[in-house]
DNA sequence: CAGGATCCTTTACGATACTG
DNA sequence: CAGTATCGTAAAGGATCCTG
């Protein structure tokens, strides 16, 4: 609970190196780029529209995902004074900016995707889209 | 030992999520991104080569990391017969089409570092990079 | 030189139940 | 609704030593 309040940036190396890292330390794990494509796309969200968009997360993950973001500037958390209390998550200007690096992603992910299927052994079964 | 002989592929929710996961799954962790890059810029490389670049990287993590991204078919390793046995590793035309996606990444974590920067709390001390 | 074997710590992630 | 608390597993990563 102590540099949980910082923001987080990589120590020195060469200056490509360390950019990746800056990035890839705020957007590695299963769940960081899928939370920031989901609110990119869809504007403001609340908690339990995002749970139930990214499919399998559990609440506890998301949260800690959601305020490991907010420190780092990328999203923001509003609480409305309405009767059950209801949270309402959107993009920074500054997580804004990710837009190319997360438009670059899904671009190859569904080209590399493309040439993988056909190709030859798959890990996961199911090759369709839910929605 | 079972899977490491498939490639990773997500599986089914809404196109661009997929997307998204089937690159992350990839990228993710803290070497890998940085193993591309390295090769994108440098072309062939031998192991050692790779471990002073990266330099933090212990020989079992990179070792691990070449053989996911080879079995992934973004990289080549090759064995040099030579007196001591060498190995080179280099990108693939299909590692080579994560150019833009690395690109956007080094991108963002340069103006990410300047918006930080001079902001506030910042968790590392160095901003200078060694080389 | 390349990289496996071993051991160990830490973090990530998940399931479930519970509270204001 | 929006989380936190608790518990547990698995994966990631690191240190070090060893070998063909």
């Amino acid at each position: 609970m102590k540099k949980k309040e910082e923001v987080i940036l990589s120590q020195q190396c060469n200056l490509q190196i360390r950019a990746i890292k800056d990035t890839m330390e705020l957007l590695s794990g299963k769940w960081k780029t899928q939370i920031i494509g989901t609110l990119l796309r869809n504007g403001t969200m609340q908690f339990m529209e995002l749970k139930r968009t990214l499919h399998g997360i559990s609440p506890k993950i998301l949260s800690k995902d959601l305020q490991e973001l907010e420190i780092n500037q990328l999203i923001t958390r509003t609480e409305k004074h309405t009767k059950p209390i209801t949270v309402e998550y959107a993009i920074t200007d500054h997580g804004r900016t990710l837009d190319n690096v997360i438009g670059e992603i899904i671009d190859w992910g569904l080209t590399h995707r493309n040439k993988i299927v056909g190709g030859s052994k798959i890990s996961e079964d199911s090759n369709k889209p839910t929605d």
